[in-house]
DNA sequence: TGCAAAATGTCATTTGGCTGACATTTGAGC
DNA sequence: GCTCAAATGTCAGCCAAATGACATTTTGCA
């Protein structure tokens, strides 16, 4: 995706917006670029604004105090976040940080507010995107509590081609073992024997910085 | 809590209601009892009703086919939940079990739906009360995978005491410490000891299948 | 082409929670 | 008061994952 228009047109939530609602927001919003590996806004910072990614890749993350990084998701073009800290009025929970060059929309709190307190189409919209992403997170602590590491691993893998969040074609990703140890809560040594048992199943194909999935319902399925 | 009235005094999403709105509602829900360690919904059943504990203590929770239990959330007097699910119109992704004796509230999916179509303080409840759920569920991810046992056992209490989830008066909780367990992600052991170092440090106080807070903040800032 | 940085593969060691076991305490119900 | 089941407190041994270290492979780029 190249233009925030294109974006906008792909969001569900400005398909019923009424024409002086989509001017208003199209008006507003901000557009900026970030480099690979720069971030976007920091952990702690005010909510200043609702974050669509128009290209590129950014993941959610967290540095504990000791040193210890989470990453929560990853956020394809497309995808809008940051609704639930915005909604509260409370400094982000965790670093955004591009993993790609990546171009960001960024939609100012007084706009987000204002479609929130006018729009009953975008309220019915941001239900739905918090209950999705809430059932999300409800399957991440069932597979951290409850798999062994190899199906941790495997299903990291199968959430990173999930059709119905992102509808990519393709059936690779270029991602490092160490990001996906962030990801799946395991480490880098650990993931590199995960990869190597589903490479051995038949499941996927290991290459440099590269990881192909060769059987997704297989993924998805391991270790239950 | 005694009562439905009592509850639904206290629910925050009844303050704003329509007489109408509310006559309505209160003639639609259905009030049960259920026996301590007794299901109230399973796992994969259709979600036809929005639940609320009038009295008692109810728990979220999965159990995977190795034997091993998750608990997602405990459910106080005063909370509500499954609307998730009501929403999605889709089956229960947990077993709900009463821990305790507890007297449960439940409006049918209809009127749920009803509420939904036509009560503005109603859908703005509801996104209040789906971003403090993510927020719980983001915090237990990421307690999870960076926190100490100790410190994970200190934010699963003070999440039980959630103001705006669950708006009790009480300071404590009547909750075994393999429950505790269950829902910290950790063995019943290493619950006990995390108790008695939060015991030590003055956050809480600890009886025979009793947890009192003491100091909330303190629980909920504990191994930053 | 050649170099530096990033990513990978592998191993020994450490670490800390879990398991299983058992004694003890507590409270509910008769 | 007595009895029993549930809950708690504590310990030793086990074991899987993390850690730290290092060699090797691969890629991007000068």
């Amino acid at each position: 995706m190249r233009l925030l228009e294109e974006m906008l047109a792909l969001s569900p939530w400005t398909r019923e917006l009424s024409e002086e609602h989509f001017g208003r927001v199209r008006a507003a919003i901000i557009v900026r670029e970030f480099a690979a590996g720069s971030t976007v806004c920091r952990k702690g910072d005010p909510a200043s604004a609702w974050v669509g990614v128009i290209d590129g890749l950014v993941k959610l993350h967290s540095l504990s105090p000791s040193g210890k990084s989470v990453t929560f998701a990853g956020i394809p073009a497309g995808g809008w976040f940051g609704e639930g800290s915005v909604l509260k009025g409370e400094p982000l929970k965790y670093d955004i940080v591009a993993l790609r060059d990546s171009r960001i929309a960024l939609m100012p709190e007084a706009t987000f507010r204002w479609l929130l307190d006018t729009s009953i189409p975008f309220n019915r919209f941001l239900l739905t995107q918090l209950n999705e992403r809430l059932g999300q997170f409800i399957g991440m602590v069932e597979h951290d509590r409850l798999l062994e590491p190899d199906a941790r691993v495997a299903r990291t893998l199968a959430a990173l081609f999930n059709p119905h969040l992102y509808p990519v074609t393709e059936a690779h990703i270029q991602i490092s073992q160490e990001e996906l140890g962030y990801l799946a809560g395991a480490s880098r040594q650990r993931v590199n024997r995960a990869l190597q048992v589903l490479a051995g199943a038949g499941l996927i194909k290991v290459d440099y910085g590269l990881v192909t999935v060769l059987d997704l319902n297989g993924l998805m399925r391991y270790g239950t």
